[in-house]
Order: C-alpha cells, then structure tokens, then sequence
DNA sequence: GTCTATAATCCGATAGAC
DNA sequence: GTCTATCGGATTATAGAC
C-alpha cells in the first residue's frame, strides 16, 4: 500500500490541479481522503507545508516534461522537443502550470519558497544547454546564450500565460501550431532591414548583465 | 467630499495593491474606511462585485499608460514609447498588474470577467497599431501584423511575468534596460542564417515536428 | 446610509483518548 | 495514526432599527 504521506500528496496536487487554490483547505483535502482534518498533521506540519510539497511536485513534474527532449538525436530536434514538452505541460497540467508561476503572496507564501528557486535555476540552465548547442550547430546565431535562452524562456511563458489566462481567442486544438508559428518569428525577427545582422553584439543597446544567482 | 462608492473603491485598490490580493476581505475594506461592513452592501452587491471594480480600474490605469505613447512624433518613438510604458507599469503597478493578469479563479470568478475582456482587447489592437504603422515606416518587416502584435505583447508579459515572479536575477533598477536588451533580439531575430529571410511567410514551418501527448 | 446583531459557514490548529 | 471535541478565529451576507 501506499504510504500516507505519499496519498496525502496525491490528493493534495489532484484537488488543486483540478479547483484550483482558492478552496484549497485541510479540511477538504482530508475529506477528500477519508480521513479527519487532525490527523494529516501527523504526517505535515502545515497547510503552508503541504501547499510547498504540491509546489515541489510540480517542478518534478515540469522537468519530466522538459526532460524528455533529451531524447531526440541533434541539438535542432532537442530545441524543438523542448518546445513541445512546454507547451504539452502547459495544456495538460494547467493547473500545475499555475501553481508553479504563481506569485509566492498568492500561496501564502512571504517569499520565494526554497522550492521554487532550485527548478528556476534548472529550467534556465536547461533551455541554455539548449540554446548554447544550437549556437554551436549553427541553427542559431551566435550571441549571449543566457540572454537568448532567458528570451526564448519568456517568450513562451508568455505564449502560455495568455493563452491559459483566456485573453488570446486561440481554439485549443489550435494552440500548438499557434505556439510554434508565434515562437517562429523569434528566430526570423521582426525588424526591418536595419535589424537584420548577423552580429547582435554589435547592436548598440545589445547590453545584457550577467547575473547568475537568484537573490 | 468624494462619493462614497469612490472611496470605497479607492480604498479597495489601494489595499490590494499595498498588500496583494490574499488577505482582501469586506470587513478589512470597511474597518479601513472607518464603517462596517454590511454599510457596503449599499454600494456593492457583493465582493465580486468589488473585485471586478478593482480589476476594471487596473485595466484604465494600464490604457492611461499605454495611451501617453500615442504622444511619440514617429511610429518608431511609439513603438518604443509603448515599451517604456509597459514596463513602467509593470514597475510603478506591480500589484494592478498581477490583478489585471491573475486567472479570474483566483478571484472567485467562474469566468472571465467582462471588464477583462474589452480591455484585453483594447491591448492587442493597441499593440497592433503600433506594429503596423512600423511595417509601413519600414521599421519592421512586413508580416501578419496580428500576429507580430501578439508576439511582441506575449514577449513583454513574458518578461515582465518572470520578473515580478522572481524568477529573473535582476536588479530593479536594471529591469528597464534587461526587457530593452531583451525584446531587441526579437527584432533582429535569434535563428541562424537559414532564418534570416525578408519574407517570414515564405518559410516552412521546419523548427517543429510534430508533437506527441504525454500523460 | 449606517448601524447592531446575527445567521450560517468555514478555517487552521491543538488536546487528549484510544 | 486516527479519532472526537473544541478553541478561537475568520468570512460573506442578511434583517431590521434608526
């Protein structure tokens, strides 16, 4: 049998993915598992201490997404399953999407929970490995692999974030090809002749500051 | 003296804003002006009802910023004056910003507002404009201008989200210059030679294959 | 328009029996 | 590890006096 904790957890992540934060309390969740609202302090000291262990769960589950396009053979083939695995994990795990951007205030969190900070920096290393090996194969440009991947990284969090806020009238079976075609223009650029260089570090406001560590 | 559903409102958004949205209750709102709460069921229907007050006047505040773009002689100083204003309300506003993009289940809502939907709206064929009067001066190359406007909007809340969120490690008084430095790649593009063409509509849609579920 | 009083409900957390 | 019982608090919202 599963352990409690583990049940508990499970519970805990289903309930919210599925109504949300806002009517998230241990009472519900206890009697959602059958037991009463004291004993799950047997086994979390908290509410706060569960809501952390739900957010945990969902950076693993995030980077199992994200991990996945490891699998495919060239640099090119991991961008693009990078890509895939972000906006899979966004339509299938709204939820866990929300829970994981949301504003720490919002969880009742006074801070960034220590959670959040280790998968932050992980996401961003892994969309610059990303970025760094196709700088190297050629599919993109050579420049501040941090930057790009920081650019590539808010450009889809920015996709997914109004598309799942309902503010872009995007079918659902659509968004996908929506995604891809919109992520397509970061690599083709929009400017006009004057922008189209081969060098963007001789770009006058080309200045990116080369931070590394989350305060 | 001012109406009293003017303060009332007032009220409201000054304590959302100094303090989020997670404490935010009737009988706080009240005690803050200095009545009871039932007093506001006169002007109110519901806490609903004031929340969507709220988040209407985020939404005039975030147009009131926008707009002063309109004031740049040239279609490039509006472009860039836009920018400007975006981030400085994301800056200036911080907490209007999260209500204005908060999933309306974080609210209590069941649904998007209608006050969100107009403004939402309002943005895209702002930002549109904007995109193509640059197509026509040449500043940007000619596209879908629908879809570059979404592109451009989607990047700058990208940006903006992983900053207010923390996750982004940079200073405060370096974000202007950071979302600049960043959404310039967008202009100039981040993909190699190969996407390095005048005609974005002439490309395949080759950075992608296709995509695979997860469950 | 504002008050008092109150209904009805929910919450997190603890004490102590078993 | 789970229970019952309970403390102490919060919330939205309504009824009716003034």
């Amino acid at each position: 049998m599963t352990e409690p904790r583990t049940r508990i957890l499970g519970t805990a992540c289903d309930m919210i993915l599925a109504d949300g934060i806002e009517g998230f309390s241990l009472r519900r969740l206890a009697r959602c598992i059958g037991v009463t609202a004291p004993a799950l302090y047997k086994h979390f000291d908290s509410k706060e201490d569960v809501l952390r262990a739900v957010v945990a769960e969902g950076y693993r589950t995030f980077g199992a997404y994200l991990y996945r396009a490891l699998e495919g053979p060239t640099p090119r083939e991991r961008f693009a399953l990078a890509g895939q695995a972000y906006v899979a994990f966004a339509m299938e795990q709204p939820r866990y999407y929300e829970v994981i951007h949301l504003s720490p205030a919002l969880l009742g969190f006074m801070e960034l929970p220590e959670e959040a900070v280790g998968p932050a920096c992980a996401t961003r290393q892994f969309l610059e490995d990303r970025v760094r090996e196709c700088m190297e194969a050629g599919v993109l440009k050579p420049d501040d692999s941090t930057a790009v991947a920081t650019m590539v990284w808010a450009a889809s969090h920015g996709i997914v974030s109004l598309y799942l806020g309902g503010l872009l009238p995007v079918p659902r079976d659509e968004f996908p090809a929506y995604f891809r075609s919109t992520i397509m223009r970061l690599f083709t650029g929009i400017g006009g002749p004057e922008f189209t260089v081969a060098d963007p570090s001789s770009l006058p406001a080309a200045v990116t500051s080369q931070r590394q560590t989350v305060t």
